[in-house]
DNA sequence: TTGAAAGCGCTACCAG
DNA sequence: CTGGTAGCGCTTTCAA
């Protein structure tokens, strides 16, 4: 394992014992000083006799030794492998991380990518997390769910597409996007949609579940829906559009803006007007669709904020033996501008 | 000690002690078999009432436990604050996090949202990470860095737009952006240059390091440059757009594609020319750049892979003592379209 | 082939 | 007010 001798390699990180010696003082006296333990009185000269030592030696407390003693930790696992990355989920995610540490969470992105399944929830368990929110489909079963209860997480909170047995579920049911957009798309008369699944890695899941949806919408107004693999360059988009009139589509709805902007564009350098021949929507409301000409249609979907997500975790912590409730996170609605 | 049932399940968190009395053997031997340690046999019988009594209680080992006692970790830290949310960088993040996981690191992010500089230095500090990557400008100083060496990290490795003294630097030069940007422009016979500077948080840093690049190479070449804040919306873009000919500038660098296309979209419901007018230019080559008409012209970054990176980091452990060294991160070139 | 025991750094109880 | 000390869960040397 390690090839170079103690001394050489550890230059002596410094400990409380070593603040200790230096201030003259025990290390017990150490940590109350340092952790400005309430239910002991030191005095004000020790205090200062401790402070600097520290300060002098660089002393840093050791975060595991300190949990391993307390015998929990306050670390809020976020295990993000495959989550999208727009920057609506972006915000999300910042807010979320802000409101946990407001609570007082270490808060700790710990991405174990290349594990799937129970290994990964074996991995995470292995960190001790007072909670575990895991984000889009990483593959928690509810044996994974079971692995970090016995492992001591206090609660483990899933947000994915579909709820997970033994965890708080917050289901964003990518279903309820395709299903919108489809729905909308029926209501201005189309029945021949072409369905856009990305091909990029990272997105299938999401896609799968859009692609879903859209098919149930269709299917229960009588419209057809038909998979359109693309991928997020230029020339897959205008090879699409090339063989678009013999595709007898109608309609068109994208995955997402991003997808529907590379496609709508490459469907107008065809010459196939829109919404006339051809209505185009997205998903995810971005800011440039506003920017194209014709403006893009897209689905808004309202996505519950971080800091109520920061609070629902701490609940869960605070009363570990609720039962695990499943709610809808998002809401969906589609925003009609003019490209349908 | 029998099964315990699900709602009672954390009281007892189980150990390899637990394991060791229900396989009926010694915590020692626990320990070597689910480490399969090569220094020792074990009969194959052992083993197996081992795993059964590991599989049977849940048992997963405590990370904390164990890296006390090893007296080292294999964490590296990537404080990931104020970083870019785009996909280019995106992409390099999910590199580099998979490579070093390759390289048998545990990678964890830990936002320290909220604290800045030496603290957060020393937030870190406390999980004795063997490395430290801080990506964007996180306030790190060189006592920031020795507190980090000082508890035993081995590497520290700074991506930002300055280096770092005592840490291996990895200069992402925003400068060169703006400056290149600039530089297109003026070439192109522009001579008073707008510069759209970002009024969202988090991406200060980045606007001023590429504003001061642009106006840099605007006084060598004997142009002006003028900063334009503008918000994320069409409100500011329009506002903006409503003075623009009151401003007399022949030109725009927009700090980013995003916000350039936001900006020219404006430029364009007020009637005004580009690029005969007003020539407009982004960054960071995006594709929907590409989709607008006239097309966008930018600022495309060539980025260091992020297994490169991880490399690099692994190189810094395996030899701690290694001079740390500043090196360019970025390459810059202008690529021109339509809008310029 | 297996077990006993030391000790990583820290905090919390109990004595003085 | 301050110090001694047990022990969190784990690995690893030494002994049996």
């Amino acid at each position: 394992m390690s090839q170079t001798p103690k001394q050489f390699a550890e230059r002596s990180v410094p400990t409380s014992a070593d603040v200790a010696r230096l201030a003259g003082v025990s290390r017990a006296t150490v940590s109350y000083v340092l952790n400005n333990t309430a239910s002991v009185r030191i005095s004000e000269p020790t205090r200062r006799r401790v402070r600097e030592a520290a300060e002098e030696l660089g002393y840093v407390p050791h975060a595991a030794a300190r949990s391993l003693r307390a015998g929990h930790t306050r670390m809020v696992l976020l295990p993000a492998t495959a989550f999208p990355h727009g920057p609506q989920f972006h915000r999300f995610f910042h807010e979320l991380q802000w409101a946990l540490r407001r609570l007082d969470y270490t808060v700790v992105q710990y991405g174990s990518l290349g594990l799937d399944g129970d290994d990964a929830a074996r991995a995470w368990a292995e960190l001790r997390p007072v909670a575990v929110v895991s984000l889009g489909d990483v593959g928690l079963t509810a044996h994974g769910v079971d692995i970090l209860k016995r492992s001591g997480a206090k609660a483990v909170i899933s947000l994915a597409p579909r709820p997970v047995e033994g965890a708080h579920s917050l289901v964003m049911d990518q279903r309820g996007v395709g299903g919108c957009a489809v729905t909308h798309l029926v209501q201005r008369g189309k029945r021949s949609i072409g369905v856009v699944m990305p091909r990029e890695p990272g997105l299938e899941h999401f896609a799968e579940s859009r692609f879903e949806g859209a098919a149930g919408a269709a299917t229960a107004a009588g419209a057809r829906v038909e998979p359109l693999p693309l991928s997020y360059d230029e020339e897959s988009a205008a090879g699409l559009a090339h063989r678009w009139r013999d595709l007898g589509l109608d309609a068109v709805y994208a995955y997402n803006d991003d997808y529907a902007m590379l496609l709508m564009r490459a469907l107008q350098d065809e010459d196939i007007d829109i919404p006339g021949r051809t209505a185009v929507i997205g998903a995810e409301d971005l800011l440039l669709g506003r920017l194209l000409r014709p403006r893009l249609s897209t689905v808004h979907i309202d996505l519950v904020t971080g800091r109520f997500l920061a609070e629902l975790v701490d609940q869960a912590v605070r009363d570990p033996d609720d039962r695990p409730r499943t709610r809808d996170l998002m809401g969906v609605r589609a925003v009609h501008r003019e490209s349908s």
